[in-house]
DNA sequence: GTCTATATATGGATAGAC
DNA sequence: GTCTATCCATATATAGAC
């Protein structure tokens, strides 16, 4: 509370008397954490695209977005492992990007895309489940574990730079690749 | 302390007693997680195995490994975000793999050995570091991000382990055929 | 080596002035 | 609404008995 007061520059008990106590504070700011992470990249696995512009856009526009907040991911995680209770308040936080895009959920949306696609021959069969996590895992991994994977490679500040770069523009090709038949 | 004395079944003095004070006792189960994480895929992976069969016995053990040990992943990366000073502990750890291995590290192996079915037009082209970031994410990320994904795609423990499963079977294809030419 | 007792610091939270 | 002052609990760490 103290560090928080700081870099807010009020005091202390000030954020008492917005959020009460400690737990109302951290669930306020899971709330909006949450909701931010999984916006836009809904929108678009929701969305009308080819399964083809999908990946190509969502990696593009996730790899940016992670860029510009690299904690966001780590700090949901590591909430929902010391409260569980958190993993229903992610829930509804996803719940209402269905009635903002007054649609069905994009995980029904784009397992259906997967079915069909499969069915007419145009990818291998994959589960909605294996293919969220392949996705996510791709994109969001390299950010979470950044700092064990610059120790690893050796990377400095500007050589994960260059490494996001490369990934922006192979990532897409790699995952389609993969679902080729 | 006081909670690791009692899990330890002793009394906190005692910690202090052996390992002086707190961020001695941390950096101990720092060192040996971190080795625990990279000593059997860094054998693997510097192996003299063909590159198709490293990934199958990689993604294997690797996803057996982290169903014993979840939190190790998710520790280590921790660890290293509050303290930088750990980038350097973790580098340590992985060193000792390349004294006991006598040979090369296995980042240069296997960069060698990627270059070399690349221009044998077995492989597409890929570099050393988007090629372990991809195996790594692949394997690592469900299980860091455990409680997150199961929100998401509303899995209980019984279907996690389902998800583990069918991973365990599609993953190394998943992979070979991103590589195909 | 292992314990009890204790010194010291810090964190969350509240009371009350302005 | 925003602050100062303060209460209370808990954490790390040390001293010293056994």
């Amino acid at each position: 509370m103290q560090e928080i007061a700081e870099e807010a520059g009020v005091n202390k008990a000030l954020l008492h008397y917005y959020f009460r106590n400690k737990a109302r504070l951290g669930e306020a700011i899971f709330r909006r954490v949450a909701h931010g992470l999984f916006a836009r990249v809904g929108a678009i696995l929701g969305g009308a695209a080819t399964l083809d512009d999908k990946v190509r856009q969502v990696v593009a526009l996730y790899i940016d977005q992670l860029a510009a907040t690299p904690y966001a991911p780590g700090y949901v995680i590591s909430e929902i492992n010391q409260h569980p209770e958190r993993a229903k308040q992610l829930l509804e936080a996803i719940g209402q990007l269905r009635a903002q895009a007054m649609g069905d959920h994009f995980i029904a949306v784009l397992g259906r895309q997967l079915q069909d696609a499969a069915r007419a021959g145009r990818i291998r069969a994959i589960s909605i489940e294996q293919f969220l996590a392949n996705v996510a895992s791709l994109c969001v991994f390299p950010f979470v574990a950044r700092p064990m994977l610059c120790a690893v490679l050796q990377l400095d500040d500007r050589g994960f730079e260059r490494f996001v770069r490369e990934r922006k523009a192979t990532l897409p090709d790699f995952i389609l690749n993969a679902l080729r038949p």
